[in-house]
DNA sequence: TTGAAAGCGCTAACAT
DNA sequence: ATGTTAGCGCTTTCAA
């Protein structure tokens, strides 16, 4: 067996620090400072250490450079699921994001589970995560006691409460679910049923049931518990839940949904019903996804500024974690998108 | 300033495995074989070292573990983009598989570029990952070598070639485009177009294209220049790709797409021409994700394993992390799924 | 501008 | 079964 001692003794081994200071003649302190631009290095240097590095192929240990920085120039994102393209857009811009920064994301979903979150909290931090992005802001208090034991830097996107404690970056999701209402109420109808997500634990799907009744309310209407469905986000399960609402003795004459995915279950509950829409009736959806211009007829739907967001949350988070200031919240705009799934009532 | 020497000077300062060997009345060594249930350690002594580290509320240090171990539990998966549904569903797949062993799960997306994939595979050596998870198994030789030079396991999802010199979990792309376009022809369709993700770097779009061919040049037919057109996965590419397709003096009666996203741009295309699928024109989709049943007519499409290939990527590469040995190939089945996009030629 | 050296927190080999 | 202790590779004072 090879001495320990030994420089160099196993070829196999990956180069350290050591071996670049010793083969551009430095100390690792000099090689440090040269690769992390951090203090002054004259360029001469800066130049030779480089060459060494390279020459050795040498990539910094990451658990040693952990160890000794106490950062991991690590972010970690939770979302609920990544099958809903709006998240997956969401966390891909905030990858680039970091990403331009040399710092990498570590995803993880939750299932919209409060349960499993917390869960995923604790393995973010456990692997010793710089800052943590999360959606929604309505979670039990134990969960924010852990970000906030370990004084790590944590946004939350997807809403944009009036008085935060916290650091929000997100749109406001009852004044555009009462916006897009309103425009539906202009179309003449008025048997209004909706489709939502389930509220329980998402502030996000609570907001936008809020923003419908009280758009409804506010013309002296009323969103009836008959006229409210919860379900899974899932296709079938918007599927399911509008030909409930169709069998109602009175169906509504448009249908509302918690985003584009139960609205595409819609369309195909309309179709089966042998409805035709916008004819017969309105379906709207909510995210502006691909899959809303898939189907037909295309979805009117409320435009998420997905991308934006995972870029903010990425330049927030990123001031936090270097310059140690705490970031303002950011509320940004949706947009109505008008499409032909959204007619004139009869 | 506190006293470095001092114990637990700083209050705000995370507790270390001292400060639970210290609490517990044991050594750090068995705080550390307690808690990883490595090594023996009576049952009582473990009682009283998990009780003392709940009661500090220890965390082990990232840093310190990966440092000291030489491995991170972290594995780090490619993938092209999450913005695809079949993607971004393996790699749920696979990180629930992963967690189930406390390993986490990297993940990164190239784009399809594989200059990005290459930039990434870099990353996550960086970031010292245990194992990592690739898809298709043709890229640059220097790709490889990288992975090759640190001796990682790693496997490669989604294409089943024949006698690889890599670890390759996925299905077989040629056989699964054959099979199709045979039950196609069986329907009697004779002027077949095919639309394809772009080849030059993509194995699997690129052994799908071949299936085609082979399976026309059976049955004395080919798949000229004019009948295929390669494009980027995206809806709005699908349309125009379909509607080049659908502009020839002979329209085709059937057209293949390389996945469920491109058959939906086509569909789009053929109601935007007037034509009515599947009576005037058949369009065929791979993948079978949730968009293939969100259109209408819902697509008849090849369903691919997207989960056991997750699950399976996630379980070869655990035990080759943990026993050392290199597990086999695997090549998992398609199914073909008949629905109404696919009829009979007219 | 550079070097010497003290840790960072943990694991694992070895000793008991 | 448990303790002692030597590093793991890096950053960061502190000196020079």
């Amino acid at each position: 067996m090879a001495d320990k001692r030994t420089p160099s003794a196993d070829p196999r081994r990956a180069p350290n620090i050591e071996d670049v200071a010793r083969l551009a003649g430095v100390s690792t302190a000099t090689v440090s400072r040269s690769l992390n631009s951090s203090g002054r290095v004259r360029e001469a240097t800066r130049k030779i250490v480089e060459t060494a590095a390279r020459e050795l192929g040498y990539t910094p240990n990451f658990g040693g450079q952990a160890l000794a920085s106490n950062r991991t120039n690590t972010v970690g994102a939770i979302i609920p699921t990544m099958e809903n393209a709006i998240f997956a857009r969401a966390i891909q811009a905030l990858q680039e994001t970091l990403a331009e920064h040399k710092v990498t994301l570590l995803v993880a979903t939750s299932q919209y589970r409060p349960d499993r979150e917390e869960a995923q909290i604790r393995t973010l931090l456990a692997r010793g995560v710089d800052g943590v992005v999360l959606i929604g802001n309505r979670r039990a208090p134990s969960a924010y006691a852990l970000l906030n034991a370990r004084g790590i830097p944590f946004v939350l996107l997807w809403s944009a409460p009036a008085n935060s404690p916290f650091v929000t970056i997100g749109f406001d999701n009852f004044g555009a679910a009462h916006d897009l209402t309103t425009r539906i109420l202009e179309k003449g109808h008025r048997r209004i049923g909706m489709i939502s997500g389930l509220t329980a634990d998402n502030d996000r799907a609570f907001d936008r049931v809020q923003g419908v009744s009280q758009a409804l309310a506010d013309h002296g209407l009323s969103l009836s518990p008959h006229d409210l469905v919860e379900c899974r986000y899932s296709l079938k399960a918007g599927e399911n839940a509008a030909m409930q609402l169709l069998g109602a003795t009175q169906r509504p004459t448009a249908i509302i949904c918690g985003n584009d995915v139960l609205a595409a279950g819609a369309l195909r509950a309309a179709r089966a019903s042998g409805l035709t829409v916008p004819d017969d009736m309105s379906v709207i959806g909510f995210d502006d996804i691909e899959l809303a211009t898939a189907v037909f007829p295309p979805l009117a739907t409320v435009r998420v500024p997905h991308r934006r967001m995972g870029v903010a949350a990425g330049e927030h988070l990123l001031r936090w974690m270097v310059q140690g200031e705490r970031p303002p919240s950011l509320t940004l705009p949706t947009e109505f998108v008008e499409r032909a799934s959204l007619g004139v009532a009869k």
